[in-house]
DNA sequence: AGTACGTCCTGATCGC
DNA sequence: TGCGATCAGGACGTAC
């Protein structure tokens, strides 16, 4: 469920640890079958003795900036990330442990192990085919709807679409739709340009507000909660029937690819 | 080409 | 109360 907004604060918590300026001195790479924690080559062997330089974000792609090259971090739906102190315990789903040279450690943690790791020359690599992303100053309503009015299928599925726009998942694709009033079932091609307008701006400050109550909300140990909170953070609540918090009509449901959207049916056209 | 859908994975939740 | 069935979804691969 890690979307922008969550991966932003994985991205803070990184430079608030300390990780700048650290070398890899190892990588534990998964158990048996954590295949997508290593990019099916040479896996992440190579990252020993490189050195961290920053960390980047590009949608929901986390990028590790190295003295040679990027590590790239996905989260998948339950991935997270923790900065690790030699007393501590592994966390209850860390596949990929790596080691930093002042004894620290990262941990990946990921039940459902669709979390990535890949080491590669050049973030262009990571995010080549990726749209703009949705947090960036390079993601204007211009572009947004130009692009937005070349597909044909339901806007909702095409906010998932990262190629599109990077960095918007069902979550908050669905808030920023009902806050800006369109249904999820509109085509995209046959929404206005003035609503699109709205859901631009919808989506960044759903994304803003998101990434701000997060970093008002951390763990003891400074780390985002980033799994399960999304009820907090949004007004519209995640269950088929429930009033709508607007005009107190029942919530409906709809699937987009094994996605479920829930909209209001009267607040939402 | 553009679009739609199945697949991966396993903890949480639902329904009988 | 228990247990099997279903749900959740990001990104990719495949199929229309």
């Amino acid at each position: 469920m890690p979307e922008l907004p969550e991966v932003e604060s994985l991205r803070r918590y990184l430079l608030r640890q300390g990780v700048v300026g650290r070398r890899f001195t190892g990588v534990d790479a998964g158990w048996p079958g954590a295949a997508r924690a290593s990019d099916g080559r040479g896996g992440l062997a190579g990252l020993k003795g490189r050195r961290i330089e920053g960390v980047d974000r590009h949608g929901k792609q986390l990028i590790v900036r190295l003295d040679h090259g990027v590590l790239g971090l996905h989260m998948g739906m339950t991935g997270s990330l923790a900065v690790r102190t030699p007393g501590d315990e592994r966390l209850k789903y860390t596949h990929t442990v790596f080691h930093l040279d002042d004894g620290r450690r990262i941990e990946l943690d990921d039940a459902r192990k669709w979390a990535s790791a890949v080491l590669a020359d050049a973030a262009s690599d990571l995010t080549g085919s990726l749209g703009s992303d949705a947090a960036g100053t390079s993601f204007s309503a211009d572009e947004f709807v130009r692009r937005v009015k070349l597909k044909r299928s339901a806007i909702k599925a095409v906010l998932l679409d990262q190629h599109v726009l990077a960095g918007v998942g069902n979550i908050y694709a669905d808030e920023a739709l009902f806050q800006a009033g369109i249904s999820p079932l509109r085509p995209a091609s046959r929404t206005s340009e003035a609503r699109l307008r709205s859901l631009h701006a919808a989506i960044q400050d759903v994304l803003t507000r998101a990434t701000d109550f997060i970093g008002a909300h951390l763990l003891d140990d400074g780390r985002p909660y980033i799994v399960d909170a999304y009820d907090e953070r949004m007004r519209l609540p995640r269950k088929k029937g429930a009033p709508c918090p607007d005009c107190r009509a029942p919530l409906s449901a709809a699937k987009f690819g094994g996605r479920t959207s829930y909209y209001c049916p009267r607040c939402q056209r």
